[in-house]
DNA sequence: TGCCAATAGATTGGCTACCAATCTATAAAT
DNA sequence: ATTTATAGATTGGTAGCCAATCTATTGGCA
């Protein structure tokens, strides 16, 4: 997969694996590269701006949680967030109808191959 | 639509249109149009190198058509491109079900909701 | 005990690829 | 005659992601 296919599309993956409850960074990389079965690697160069113009924009809000005496920066979804993320959604499905019906048109029905 | 949602899908687009038999340049960016409902809106900024470049690594060939005193160039799929082509659809598979798997996970199954 | 790898966060600069704006030219409409 | 639609082409701008690089802590291992 091309690194930057992601495109436009980052801040609904960013959104959707924080649905199920908080993480950090590195927690989020992870999350996303299993969810899609180990195809989309995000970069930590990618990520990090991403969360903090999310939550600039107040879609996400952030704590640091202390592990001992590291210490990390949980993200976590706010109601914003749930819209928004419920709007990246209706998105994506208008995006890959558009794209697909240009893609791999329908083929006519009712003509035998 | 966002305007540049097509990035990084382009080329398949425009293979796609002209599979079944060759466009010029205007009648490309129709033919993308009306068969993604209207969605998308491709700009001649946006098509003419990319024909221009898909042309030069063998994808395409084109010839002058004239129309009266009019010419237009047009477009065709080589058997190249046509491989291409097949190759791009592997790829928006690949991508939209990387991407939609992160985005709409599925849901555990056999759980009453 | 010192060293390296893994984890964790952050920033900088650069590149790709698409778009907006602009140009030329012809044909049809008014 | 002027405008509008068709048709092709180029230029410059920019959004957004990535690679590289930096800091710091923790744990393994020799």
């Amino acid at each position: 997969m091309k690194t930057d296919a992601v495109r436009g599309h980052l801040d609904g993956l960013l959104l959707s694996v924080l649905e199920s409850g908080p993480l950090h960074g590195y927690a989020i990389i992870a999350a996303v590269q299993e969810r899609s079965g180990g195809v989309l690697e995000l970069r930590k160069g990618t990520i990090y701006p991403a969360l903090n113009r999310l939550e600039r924009i107040g879609l996400l809000s952030s704590a640091w949680e202390s592990v001992g005496e590291r210490r990390r920066r949980c993200y976590e979804l706010t109601d914003a967030g749930r819209r928004s993320l419920a709007t990246e959604r209706t998105r994506w499905r208008a995006f890959t109808a558009a794209i697909g019906s240009v893609l791999e048109p329908a083929p006519a029905p009712g003509h035998a191959t």
